[in-house]
DNA sequence: CAAGTTATTCTCATAATGAGATTCTCTTAG
DNA sequence: CTAAGAGAATCTCATTATGAGAATAACTTG
């Protein structure tokens, strides 16, 4: 059968059903470590399991809608919640079903809630990103894909912001950055550098009521400014097995 | 009907069909210009309207390889193509037949031949990016997507020898940058700066065979180096509207 | 051969970065 | 209550990166 053949008798509704999904890779910081949410699979296939929150599309409903409601049936929330795509995974096989198409969107939040499990899931919890367990389908890839989304737009974005609360220090700045990219900054060198960026912050002529617990003086306090990009962005050490 | 009920009742059989396509955007540099390979549609809805080229993706084909098959389709071109996942689109309404989600694939390649229309479509081109018609469905919205993250992915990545020859000189690929990006760089600095980030570009040893059309001395030759990231990056001249 | 073009290399001022140190305000242990 | 330690906010200084302009020399074409 030549092409032309092929699209002449092609009508989408002749072929084996696709069906598409939405999986949510939401993160947020929680207890000093970032933490993904993630649902045990309470029917087969994989049941047991560890998963990505996230479900069938339904008619009429467009994608980042269907993401913000599968996150809202896990955790109730949906304020203050940025979300934003992260991209399409549709191997064959990869849902033993059948041919399955899940598009992945990424959430970040500041510490919320527990989660209580949807109705289709046994359990849902925080996870720390850096003690996973396997998980079931290829959740892992898109997990890990996500995960990195997230560290390279720390860098050039103020996405940080999202991770604290409405007003924030640039301590607990430092401690989202230090968190997500597993690493320990100069807190100079960042304060200088965040106070340097134009819209980043604003400050708001508070601060803190206290001191930190361990003592030093109280902090300003910061709002996210206006700015969309970092210019000069903040960018990760170098990593030179990354580079090549 | 509240949640629990709602899945207990669900089978993805049961909806309206959804079809997966895929959309490419291709991008090439052709008589100095950035352009973009689009195709006449040939069959309702949208006929005689330009889009991008694409199609419903086949059981057991990985998205990836539907992409390049679309594109070779309209090429006949699969060597020396970079191509990787853009975004998806999934609008309730965004095709007026039925409900269908798009996944995007963007494609860079050097200068290929002029295109051959596949067989549903009625004529294919290159056209200029700079110049566009008004496209299909939400095609110019894609379009726009694959374009703006083409031009951030030159900043950091050496996406730039993709557009260019097996070798080439600095100038060359100044050109590249000029083009995508619509904007004079300075010739001096971006000498310096290629070669000053490691594993961006390597020698060859040789030069060109003879000065440029208009003059000048015989340019050294270069080839891709291993770098996958370039560090420092390459950053476009300050945009003051896009950071706010 | 003269004039014009372009590749390549320099210079120099300014901006950004990394590392370390200082100052001062808090908290907590004793 | 006080001394010790922690942390916020600044500052210094060497190094690196950037932007603008210029110099040099190798080619083209008229």
């Amino acid at each position: 059968m030549d092409e032309s053949e092929f699209l002449a008798g092609y009508d989408p509704r002749d072929f084996p059903p696709v069906a598409v999904t939405v999986d949510v890779v939401a993160l947020t910081i929680r207890e000093n470590a970032l933490r993904v949410l993630l649902v045990e699979r309470g029917e087969p296939p994989q049941a047991g399991r560890w998963a990505l929150p996230g479900g069938f599309i339904r008619p009429g409903e467009d994608l980042p809608e269907a993401a913000a409601r599968e996150l809202a049936e896990e955790t109730g929330l949906t304020p203050r919640v940025h979300i934003e795509q992260l991209a399409s995974y549709g191997a064959p096989g990869r849902d033993p079903r059948m041919r399955v198409v899940s598009i992945s969107y990424l959430a970040f939040a500041p510490d919320l809630p527990d989660p209580r499990p949807g109705s289709d899931a046994a359990d849902a919890a925080w996870h720390r990103a850096d003690r996973l367990p396997a998980l079931a389908f290829d959740h892992g890839r898109i997990l890990a894909d996500g995960l990195e989304r997230a560290r390279a737009k720390l860098e050039y974005t103020p996405l940080a912001t999202a991770f604290v609360g409405e007003t924030f220090t640039i301590s607990e700045l430092r401690g989202v950055y230090e968190t997500v990219w597993g690493v320990v900054l100069h807190a100079g060198n960042f304060h200088r550098k965040v106070l340097s960026v134009p819209g980043f912050v604003e400050g708001t002529g508070e601060t803190t009521e206290s001191g930190g617990a361990r003592g030093g003086p109280r902090a300003k306090l910061y709002r996210a400014g206006d700015a969309r990009l970092l210019h000069p962005a903040l960018l990760r050490p170098a990593r030179e097995e990354e580079i090549r």
